[in-house]
DNA sequence: CATCTATTTCGTAGCGCTACGATAGCGGTA
DNA sequence: TACCGCTATCGTAGCGCTACGAAATAGATG
């Protein structure tokens, strides 16, 4: 910065105030300072005006997986927001692991970032007393509707489940199961899976749960279906946790000559890119998986602005029930 | 750190040391310095230490979208990698656009990272000077067989294609398609073209290619296929670009009763989730997905070892064919 | 033209850590 | 006991920037 500011014949501070806050310079030498600037091909050492200013512009950003195509739909347009309001995403990935939690927290706040982004509700005690401990901007994401630290972006899942419930007994099946990946793997869908055993129960119709035990969802759903439907023939309507298992349990339909709806209805979760698509169209949920995205950057952006007010706000996106003829 | 020096009773060099190289510090002050650090729940200053050292345990890495599910597995395994050997990824959105690219490698620099990873060869003329110009190492990943800049970990598209002409021949089928995205959106696609339209047409057969316009895959695969299949309806086997156009190609055939393989055979690119599970299953070919990132992770690890020694690795990963009932 | 105010520019003192050379401490040897 | 060579510890000088108050300049007013 030195060498820009005497090839730019100013001091070194006018050069700093001009790449920070270029109005505030004047055009003369703001011009110079942009032609040494470009002459030196100089880039700013972001650490060290980072330890300057005791501030960064990075977001620390924790999901489960980044493979899962609904935290990777969340991040893209995350990144895309905040990338034009000058944030740089820190990626994290928690496998399910509250240790690995912590540990990522622990570090993501060594950089002492300019917010976090995690994903769920449930977080170690020691992680939540370090986070409750700093003033960092957070944004719990993809859940709502439990106490949360500071703000929230997300939907019920427990909705969802009843919506579906709701939805399924409209149209008149009460025998239905629920086929789902462990619940230890995805905490979202045992929360789903509640609202909808509540719903149907309700409803005075009768849930049958089954957990899928190995990583992949689409291959075991066919097994578990088939199992399922022996031993219990008078399930009329399956929900599944995701659109991968509901693609699953529709191919295996396919093989033994069921007919969707009238052997068995089929819903889903996701509206994934092939569910319209489907034979026949899978009914499914809509989750808001960029409007999440974009809220959790609104969210941040709006509380970094405006320091200070530490109003929190918690937003509850919604879904939509998406029907179609496989129910 | 100061307070962690004073409580403990060491030099704050002490306590800097003992973060860095425990093992060059007495186990006795170890110990103290340990008691103190949990005591007050220190947390170092990564940019403090990162303007001091002028290093900083930083990788970004560039894909053209992270909801991709390609690239999310290879962020996957490699932030996997590269957290356990104690680096964070600072990840960047290109979304296929040079201009973006450049902006985006200009302010990773500017965090003066231990590496960075970018996605295929093509870049842009500013961005690769500024590469070559840093000495920071540099991976390029999902490609493999053109001019690199330093290391690379992929494999080649090229063959990929060559490889499903050549399956295709050998099972006798001659008139063939390629329904693939916007080369555009997917240069990777392209390549695979290239390769299979040169191995079909020395085969003596004959490719016809259509890329679809929209953003969505399976969905509009539909309406191509029926298009491509009434302009042309001796055409025996269509290669997909990845496994969900190929999806919405054989939904489409089920939709019209047309068997596969009799009528119409299918293949694929990706071996994604469902893809073992289709009905019939779908013949594909299975990138090292996983396997990019680990490898990545491994020579900017190696890279990061041994400093000095600018040997520059390029591995080929490879693809395997997958057979199964659709070709 | 002097005076006052608003704006632009500048100098300096850190931010919290690491690197490196200096110092202290220790056991072994003559 | 004096001396050596080693390792463990410490002190100090930055790393490259920003914040903040002081100084300089420009513009407005009587």
């Amino acid at each position: 910065m030195g060498d820009v500011a005497r090839i730019a014949g100013v001091s070194p501070s006018t050069v700093s105030l001009y790449l920070r806050r270029p109005d505030e310079v004047s055009e003369q030498r703001g011009q110079r300072i942009r032609a040494a600037v470009d002459r030196l091909g100089y880039l700013p050492n972001t650490m060290a005006g980072g330890l300057a200013s005791s501030r960064s512009r990075i977001i620390g950003v924790l999901v489960p997986t980044i493979s899962n195509s609904f935290f990777a739909a969340t991040l893209d347009t995350l990144e895309k927001r905040l990338r034009e309001a000058g944030y740089q995403l820190l990626i994290g990935n928690t496998e399910f692991d509250e240790a690995r939690e912590e540990e990522l927290v622990r570090s993501m706040m060594s950089w002492s970032p300019a917010g976090l982004v995690m994903t769920g509700f449930r977080h170690g005690r020691r992680t939540v007393s370090m986070l409750l401990d700093s003033d960092i901007p957070l944004v719990e994401m993809w859940d709502y509707g439990q106490p949360a630290l500071d703000m929230v972006a997300g939907f019920s899942h427990y909705a969802t489940g009843q919506l579906i419930a709701r939805h399924l007994l409209e149209r008149g099946y009460r025998d239905t199961a629920f086929i789902s990946p462990r619940f230890s793997r995805d905490v979202r869908a045992g929360e789903r899976y509640r609202g909808f055993r509540e719903g149907i129960e309700q409803g005075r119709g009768r849930v049958t749960m089954r957990e899928l035990s190995g990583a992949t969802d689409t291959a075991e759903a066919g097994t578990l279906l088939s199992e399922l439907m022996a031993e219990r023939p008078s399930i009329s309507a399956v929900f599944c946790a995701n659109d991968m298992v509901a693609l699953g349990v529709m191919f295996e339909c396919q093989r033994r000559g069921w007919e969707i709806p009238e052997r068995l209805a089929v819903a889903g979760f996701g509206n994934l890119e092939f569910t319209p698509n489907t034979v026949p169209p899978l009914t499914t949920v809509e989750p808001p998986k960029y409007e999440i995205g974009q809220q959790v950057a609104e969210l941040l952006l709006a509380r970094l602005g405006k320091s200070g007010e530490a109003e929190a706000h918690q937003v509850d996106l919604g879904v939509h029930l998406i029907t179609r003829e496989s129910t």
